[in-house]
DNA sequence: ATCTCCTATTTGGTATACAATAATTTTTGA
DNA sequence: TCAAAAATTATTGTATACCAAATAGGAGAT
């Protein structure tokens, strides 16, 4: 089982999932909208197998529901449901971090080559938000990978997902920002000291503070949208 | 989000995912096989687009990976994924307990009811296994719905999965089973004494010494068949 | 106003056709 | 003889058309 994937690319099929996914996560079809069959088609230029499709595995990883007969509707998300997806974040994360901190596959230098090119990003006068993201998620995503553990990445992916894509570090403040690049490095820094330990309890501190540095604005999204 | 489902009674598709499904637990399809569009289509006397869409989920679920323009192929599995499964399982079913020991909405008398029911059943002359199966299924879902996390029974579910199906009671010694029951109704105290520490313990004792018991036979099914 | 019936819309499913791709077999050429 | 090339075959991926069933919404009747 465990290293192949083979991630699909028969191209329209494919295509149409990214799409249709991208739409939901940009915003542009917002919760409780219907996501019809037809209409999609002809917006994507496909015909309505491959929709289909598309809306099928929408609704396999959660971002979607299903209704029988009336379609398929985009989900809403509730400040319970971000809690209880950070909670669970919060647990395998942190089972995560304590695993590769004795995982002798874990690769140190490059997580400190990330956290420090992040930490620079942060500094700078303004900060590029999206390259700090990425580094952000690939940081996180080697982590869980050198947890040995091949089964956690992908659960976490399946449990994260889109609704946080849109709470970014574009809407911490520079304190927020700040210390959440140190818990980074501190992070290495308990890697390469191999303290299982000391390393999930960055990560818990670092998933608190950031989940307690969103709550703020999460409010303010659902008043001015 | 939290709690709708729809799960999707759209007679043709899921008759085929479930007869696929059931095929591929069963242990009629073998992992490796091929799963042919077409002749699984003739087989359950639908069209290609419902089979299709059965396939798609079975994917999405991991029971089964796609090859691209090859087809799709029931996974296979091995003692490393098994481990991998049950550390999660250990991890997110005793958090789970944790969580249910301190809810005030948990029902203590249902668990009860279930722990001893499944201990009559173990300790008669001829233990009705299925029966037991089930109850046990109700029993650690129950617990995890009660965490008052509702995306927690979803996760296990989509990790634990299928493999383990055919790993039953039927496998354990007498003393695993009783060892089993006993697991089951010491948790239930542990829950009437709303002791968040000690029902974690508890859990992981349980599905650590179930995993050791079932380590055993994987081998020797995979020599035997 | 409420209930019933009708109609439009949309899904869920079938059937069929066909291009693209990968595997297999056959043929070719040295 | 045997490896490379070419042809054949099998299967997926997509499109298209069509139809039954279900739902929503509105017209009309009570």
């Amino acid at each position: 089982m465990s290293a192949r994937q083979e991630s699909m690319a028969s191209l329209t099929t494919d295509v149409a999932y990214q799409a249709i996914r991208g739409k939901i996560l940009s915003g542009e079809i917002k919760g409780g909208e219907w996501l019809r069959e037809a209409e999609l088609a002809v917006q994507l230029g496909v015909s309505r197998t491959p929709v289909r499709e598309a809306l099928g595995r929408l609704v396999a990883d959660g971002l979607a529901f299903h209704e029988p007969n009336r379609g398929v509707r985009v989900g809403e998300w509730t400040i319970g449901d971000f809690n209880e997806i950070y909670d669970l974040r919060l647990l395998l994360e942190s089972y995560g971090a304590s695993m590769a901190a004795t995982n002798p596959e874990t690769d140190v230098v490059l997580l400190r080559k990330l956290a420090d090119e992040m930490t620079n990003i942060a500094e700078s006068d303004s900060p590029q938000y999206a390259h700090l993201t990425d580094l952000n998620n690939t940081f996180h995503h080697a982590i869980l990978t050198f947890s040995g553990n091949s089964k956690l990445a992908t659960i976490l992916a399946s449990i994260v997902q889109v609704p946080l894509v849109r709470l970014t570090f574009a809407r911490y403040t520079r304190a927020e920002l700040l210390r959440s690049m140190n818990h980074h490095r501190e992070m290495v820094d308990a890697f390469e000291a191999r303290d299982a330990k000391w390393a999930e309890a960055v990560m818990r501190s670092h998933l608190r503070s950031g989940w307690s540095a969103m709550q703020g604005f999460i409010s303010v999204q659902h008043l001015d949208e």
